[in-house]
DNA sequence: TATGAATGAGTGTTCATTCAT
DNA sequence: TATGAATGAACACTCATTCAT
């Protein structure tokens, strides 16, 4: 999982060791979330992972919460950073290449840990989001509606509210279902969504 | 949240307090769960909302799982009551008029209390699911597929999941955002389903 | 095991549904002892497994304990019978063989169920002993130091305590390894005994 | 009471302040049980009484059992000790001297303080021992088995077991009884003891 | 700045006993 | 007299957070 550059934690991390106990301790509950869920996931637990004090966690983090909201931060982050690939770095793309590529870039990070990620989206609806947070989901809703606009497509707001949500539907319940087949998810995720944008895929 | 043994209801009351008691736990359990979510929802604070000891609720749920879980399968058994009377007590309908039948009645499911609704649906992927769960959620599944099936759509178990699916999401994420109109989003889950199944609704 | 007439219950159960209910409280202690020690052994689960509701328990029995008393009174008061038996029973026996006798009366008492025994021995000396069990025991005592005046032992009732008390160390210890060969246990407390007395057994 | 996994002290205390809390837990407790036996021996009233906190106290003990474990091994080791002291440090000592040093050394034990003796003994049996105080009492019957091994008894280990457990009898019983009278006590022992092996103390 | 010992409110659960029916 | 539903004090244990060193 990259890091994106700002994402405000209790003090920005300039000194070499005070980055490192950063990036430590969210790859220890990265790796505790991954294996425990929820249920192991205490400040204890992470510190003692992350070969840190507990004091120390608290030095960089305000609480538990701010942990678990960082780590969400950095998974929108980094779909948001996905998704703008998708769209931006294909100029010649048509209008269906550029949907799949984002239905692709979304499926990618799905199936990359679905346990992990659906358990940071539910991290995520349990959490009051923070500014950056709920200004990546916008990216994201924003990058999929100027598309729809940029087609032609009315009601681009409200269509791209509802392409991510249905497709988040699907995307969730397959992997629930410990569904994996890339290819198989894609097309069907591409069928609801040209279906509901009443085009042939 | 701890996980233990058993979940199935401690004794089936039939004698009339007992009945009272059991009913008067449950109604005390959604009370509080529509307030402070699982937040505050403790044993000792559902009993004291239900008038009653803890030491009766004991007597009724083997643990506080188990009134979660009592809370979704009533919530799952009254659904599949309004799903299997979409479909079955309207025998002249259209194919198309009984897919709206059915998006229908989720709706209405999901608009009553949206913010319970979503909670019993967490709380549901987060505990084991008990067999009869199970089993209701299998008879709605069956329900749809089998409605495919009758109009000669293909891989019906498939498209039923993919459908519930892609329509949970926008109910989901619809009603997260606040969104309670019926119509409206009756129309959009509606351009959803036929659109994947590529019919002009 | 063998009930004694008078054993000062709550009240003295003359309807024949009460003794019956009476017994019936005892006999579900004693197997739920014996399977499950004191772990289980709770006012329900002895209702429940005498078939009997909790409130007639406590119409026999002012509380818990008492039961464990009773339970305690009536094993002193068989072992008693039976160390009654050994002495007076038989006349023209010498004093090794009466002492043979009573040994072997104790150990049959411990191997007949070691693990019922050693509880509630156990429980005995945590409950504050009634009057009868005391009695019980006191009369079980003067018997072996009579035994012993009546053959010129000097200090009998000092003898008697250190020869019950050795007798019951061994006889405990052995049975709480899982020694359970009545002849060899025989031949050891013998040897202690006769030893303690100066006397070759 | 519940037996739960571990039994073993969590942490070594290593830390000045944390020995200390250390050991003011096992003092605290070790008053509590003499006070009020098993009955007021909480985990919060330990806590109470140490002038901790009982978050302080599961940092050193895993759970209740474990502190009565670590009493009970405390007991043990101490109880070693003067056996080895009793047999190893007179190097010049007749075989009856050392048998009345042993007993001397378990009877110095058991009166310093009868009624937390015979508590952490009961105790004792009711916890799975573990390991290490398994051993101590292993070491402790050997100390006598080999000592009566070097003196030609033969049957070494059962006569040891059988030694042992009379002289804990009779020690018991009298200790119980209020006797206190060391001399006494050990006379009769002793009485017990080179009875059962036939010598003329 | 880092450490980790200490805190203590809070939680789920049990069980002896009572009492309305 | 019998029933069993109801009671609630009590208890073991957790874990986010603080703060002295």
């Amino acid at each position: 999982m990259k890091r994106s550059q700002s994402i405000d934690p209790r003090k920005t991390p300039t000194q070499a060791r005070s980055e490192y106990t950063y990036d430590v301790i969210l790859q220890a509950s990265l790796e505790l979330l991954a294996r425990g869920g929820l249920e192991g996931f205490t400040t204890n637990a992470v510190a003692k992972r992350a070969g840190v004090s507990v004091g120390s966690l608290y030095q960089y983090f305000p609480n538990k919460d701010a942990i678990l909201a960082t780590l969400v931060r950095e998974m929108r982050a980094s779909m948001r950073d996905d998704f703008q690939r998708a769209v931006t770095n294909t100029p010649g793309l048509t209008f269906e290449a550029s949907v799949v590529a984002l239905i692709d870039a979304s499926l990618r990070h799905h199936l990359d840990d679905p346990d992990l990620t659906a358990l940071l989206e539910k991290v995520e609806d349990e959490l009051p989001l923070d500014a950056e947070t709920q200004a990546l989901k916008a990216e994201m809703s924003g990058l999929v509606s100027a598309l729809l606009r940029d087609h032609g497509i009315p009601d681009a707001e409200r269509t791209a509210f509802d392409l991510i949500a249905l497709s988040h539907g699907i995307t969730h319940a397959a992997t629930q279902a410990g569904q994996d087949d890339f290819d198989d998810l894609s097309k069907r995720v591409q069928r609801a969504v040209f279906g509901y944008l009443g085009v042939q895929a």
